[in-house]
DNA sequence: TGTACATCAGTGAACGCGCGTTCACTGATGTAC
DNA sequence: TGTACATCAGTGAACGCGCGTTCACTGATGTAC
């Protein structure tokens, strides 16, 4: 039976949500149709009213994770320069702390950059351009007001760098090593720290 | 018809060998059993003469592919001081050039680091004691007469976080702007060159 | 505003395909004597 | 060393399953008048 346009706008939304977190977790192939419109409430027939295929939700998904990525930290972009640096430093412990490293999913970068290089050229895209948006965010949040724009941008890769390369590596060591895990995160967040002084 | 034990052994050698560059440029999803031991030259039958599963396959290619990444930064080990430095500034140069980032697999920590933390527990032990070994590696080839071996370690730890952060992010970025992955690329070996005075 | 009809989101079955895995078979190799 | 037999790596067909995608159908919603 039809629904109200407003619904089937909700409808879509719920289910990019869905696949943004679920893809994060499982891994483009390591979640189906099928099982996302279920976690989204729907049969999965209904799926192909929203999306020509499969790779056009990976891409939404894909856009909706980095927004929301991005929202979180750009918050205090306005603010003056002691309130972002403390909002940054807050974003780079929680960044690197055993929570977010135990979390399944998060960081899209993380869970689903290596995926990424293997994909079609849509979710590339939509991917590169939510990690070029990721820098620029991180640049607007450690401005500094007698730092050039230049020097700043350099810091932003470097730091994401570090917090994505950190994370990563800590999660794979995770299983054979809690402890070396740990250190990873407590040595990369105080490369972080260090750098920006 | 039955074959020599040796060339049994020769065999096997070869799938893992094909497994390892193929899954890291395709993602163990991305490529089956049967396109593995076509590859190996060899119809699929067979696979499970050498492997009891794909995963355990999937762990003996991450083996080798630590083995061999170690294997090429680790000759320099020994050498002294001045030599095992020049080694190591190349060595940065290469991970992180053009080339590196353009060619397929690579890395496994870049190619299949995402992968890991959503497969079994064979791999993921395999793949983190691999992590370890590599952090074991660096270490050894940037220690220094005069620095502690607690102090050589961290910046070990912090190189290799650049190092996979810093490719991995150029190359998710370099569809859509060769440009900014470049810049990337050259932000990153700067900041390991300028933490490692 | 009311009516009559076209639209279309969701349903659930079905399709075709590729995957990991199993199997019967072959015949050269390994081995017991 | 030679012989007779058991072993087993490779072959290629087959199995069962899950996947992405398609389809006919339903009936409430959207829309033209």
């Amino acid at each position: 039976m039809r629904i109200t346009m407003q619904q089937k706008e909700e409808n879509r939304a719920r289910i990019v949500a869905v696949a943004s977190k679920l893809f994060r977790e499982n891994g483009f192939d390591g979640i189906g149709v099928a099982d996302l419109m279920k976690n989204a409430g729907m049969t999965h027939g209904g799926f192909y009213n929203h999306f020509g295929s499969k790779e056009e939700l990976e891409s939404a998904a894909c856009d909706l994770a980095f927004e929301r990525a991005i929202a979180r930290i750009s918050a205090a972009a306005k603010e003056t320069h002691e309130v972002r640096r403390s909002a940054y430093v807050e974003h780079v412990a929680d960044y690197l702390s055993p929570r977010a490293r135990d979390a399944a999913g998060g960081c899209p970068m993380v869970s689903l950059g290596s995926d990424v290089s293997k994909r079609g050229t849509q979710v590339r895209k939509c991917f590169g351009s939510g990690v070029s948006r990721y820098i620029d965010t991180i640049s607007a949040l450690i401005a500094r007001p007698r730092r050039s724009q230049s020097r700043t941008r350099k810091d932003a890769i470097a730091t994401l760098a570090l917090l994505v390369g950190g994370l990563l590596l800590a999660r794979t060591v995770r299983d054979n090593s809690l402890k070396e895990s740990d250190e990873i995160l407590s040595v990369v967040k105080n490369a972080i720290y260090a750098a920006a002084n």
